[in-house]
DNA sequence: ACGAATTATTGAAACGTTACAATATGGCCT
DNA sequence: AGGCCATATTGTAACGTTTCAATAATTCGT
């Protein structure tokens, strides 16, 4: 321990350390020209396996290269082909509870591991200019592609990107009509099927609580919830005091007050786990128990409902799948593929 | 409608849109030196506040720059620097499941907005070299610094990093006696007074579900549940079947098994979330009721167990705060400031 | 009004890479 | 052996910025 801890020391004192480190010179194609007696335009093209360059060139190349330890300057290449190889990820970061970001970002990296791109969160500021985020990517060529999510119907910047022809995936779909990448969930799926269920168990007072009007998807649950109710002749109400933004403080209280009401509602359908626990809070501490008088149907992108007593019935919403599958279509966009044939919707998949 | 529409498709429709969008070239410094009659090198430096150029040439070619829309290219900013601007955030991304990734992303943008850095995540390949990415980070020069968690007593990450003089804060500190940037969560303190908030209650056999032994918070939760639980003569007990990396179904399987046993703990703690919850279910499956005949005390890191019932004791950790203080200090780092005064170490913000 | 000191601006070079056009090398045919 | 193609390699320029040293413009003391 003591030599360990000596060395770390005595080189620790060396310099006072400065912004991103040393300054000891890293081998460049120019070293790697010079150690092989190549041209550095030779090298270059060797390391980019161009086939014009002979085989046994190449070999001799990449092995100097990797005995120099030789690893491409990222800015000089940027700098010179014009493409960042980042693809930027917009996300909100002020408003999770239990956000499942981590599983949105392991998708999209999953998708990107190896292909020399990375990605960079660019983080949305709430309450500002919807479309300032997403111009400011495009102005300073911050990325070669572009991914958000919390999309509405006519979703200004999906206008936006495709005026400039920048590429991009958005997570849930518009109501343009000019085809663009997305991937999305099919929440009016979710909703008739939640209603079913509920309405399969006996359950004929519905509620659902929505997200913000304004986004694509709360219109999606909505068109599902009324219309599978209408066709089953049972109601189907929508809180306008609360939605999926609301704290869950909020929430649970609205709710509580509700179920303490005659004509409570004895079925309910929550979209994300935050709002599902917080019915189950509130049914709890309204003296109820759901499988009883009340049922509960919830949307799950985790194994949260696993852990939670009693169980309910639940879909899942694969949200890592949702960032691979915006990844892997990224790629796609980015290499000009036809918006018409990157448009995912992923079923919810049922657990009962 | 219509019109909307039919813009977008005309204009979607021109050309085959490459990686990277347009080409139409973007202001230059050059352009604006040429629009102001200046030099190349007095725009850059105008534009850098440069006192050494008159206030009013600064204004003429601040405006110009504006009026050109002009936005610098950190790709050209970052070849001639050597900076690039940019954090490393390497982050593990398979093993979450309830994972409050984005407390930790809120927080360190929020530290960094307005600093000119962005965050990029590096997912931490598992299983693979502790220290690849790390290394990959530097020697590539991705990034000016670069910030983890999952920090081991004598992490080798910390070690290269010194040795590099490479910028850096670790979530978790170390057994060096190198002093290095970090921020840390007091789980000595955690565990010790969670142990005595259930001696309180008349608790005598407690039971602590540990993180993997390898991790430096895994020692600091045993030394201080052990050191508590000895004071008081009561027993601690530390399965070794399972840790905080098990899988939520192993974790309850086994609690459950436990419980069923005629020496079963009467007191457990759960450090972290889905912990907590699993113990939750397993003692709701055997029959048991906390606050009866068990009592839970648990760390949380989001407002979860508002919304769960029954309601149990809790203490905790801010991770965005985490965040946000890991964002501050590796800023300070990256200029230079001393190791010995970029210590934090958060203390637990008791509920009971 | 003159040189000296100060202040303000400039030119050239460099960061490391890739793209283009040009040259060198070799093989093959007549 | 000369010429011609195909293959392999090279030199030069450029991407947009900052830095260094040098020049130009201004102020000041005398």
């Amino acid at each position: 321990m003591k030599t360990l801890t000596d060395r770390l020391s005595t080189s620790a004192d060396q310099l006072p350390r400065r912004a991103g480190g040393r300054a000891k010179s890293r081998p460049t194609l120019r070293t790697i020209a010079a150690e092989t007696g190549l041209a550095v335009t030779t090298v270059s093209r060797a390391l980019a396996l161009d086939p014009q360059i002979k085989a046994s060139t190449r070999a001799l190349v990449r092995a100097a290269a990797d005995r120099l330890g030789y690893v491409p300057d990222r800015a000089a290449q940027r700098l010179r082909t014009g493409r960042t190889r980042v693809v930027q990820l917009v996300l909100n970061l002020d408003h999770e509870f239990l956000g499942f970001t981590h599983e949105l970002i392991g998708g999209l990296t999953e998708a990107l591991t190896g292909t020399g791109y990375s990605v960079t969160i660019f983080p949305d500021i709430l309450g500002s200019d919807r479309l300032s985020s997403v111009r400011r990517i495009v102005e300073a060529r911050l990325g070669d592609g572009v991914i958000f999510n919390r999309t509405e119907p006519f979703d200004p910047r999906v206008r936006y990107l495709l005026e400039q022809e920048f590429p991009f995936v958005s997570h849930g779909r518009t109501e343009f009509s000019t085809p663009h990448p997305s991937v999305d969930y099919d929440n009016e799926a979710f909703a008739r099927i939640a209603v079913e269920r509920l309405i399969a168990k006996g359950r004929k007072r519905l509620l659902i609580v929505l997200p913000p009007a304004n986004f694509s998807f709360a219109q999606h649950l909505r068109w599902g919830a009324v219309a599978a109710a209408k066709a089953a002749g049972v109601t189907c109400e929508i809180p306008d005091a609360i939605n999926l933004d609301s704290s869950e403080a909020e929430t649970m209280a609205w709710l509580r007050q509700r179920l303490s009401q005659p004509d409570r509602p004895d079925g309910i359908i929550g979209v994300g786990e935050v709002s599902a626990m917080a019915a189950l809070a509130a049914i709890s501490d309204s003296g109820l128990t759901p499988g009883r008088e009340i049922d509960v149907v919830a949307k799950r992108a985790s194994a949260i409902f696993d852990l939670m007593r009693p169980r309910i019935d639940t879909m899942v919403e694969d949200l890592r799948l949702a960032g691979r599958t915006m990844g892997e279509m990224l790629l796609r966009a980015m290499e000009g593929e036809d918006a018409s044939r990157l448009q995912v919707l992923h079923q919810p998949l049922v657990e009962f």
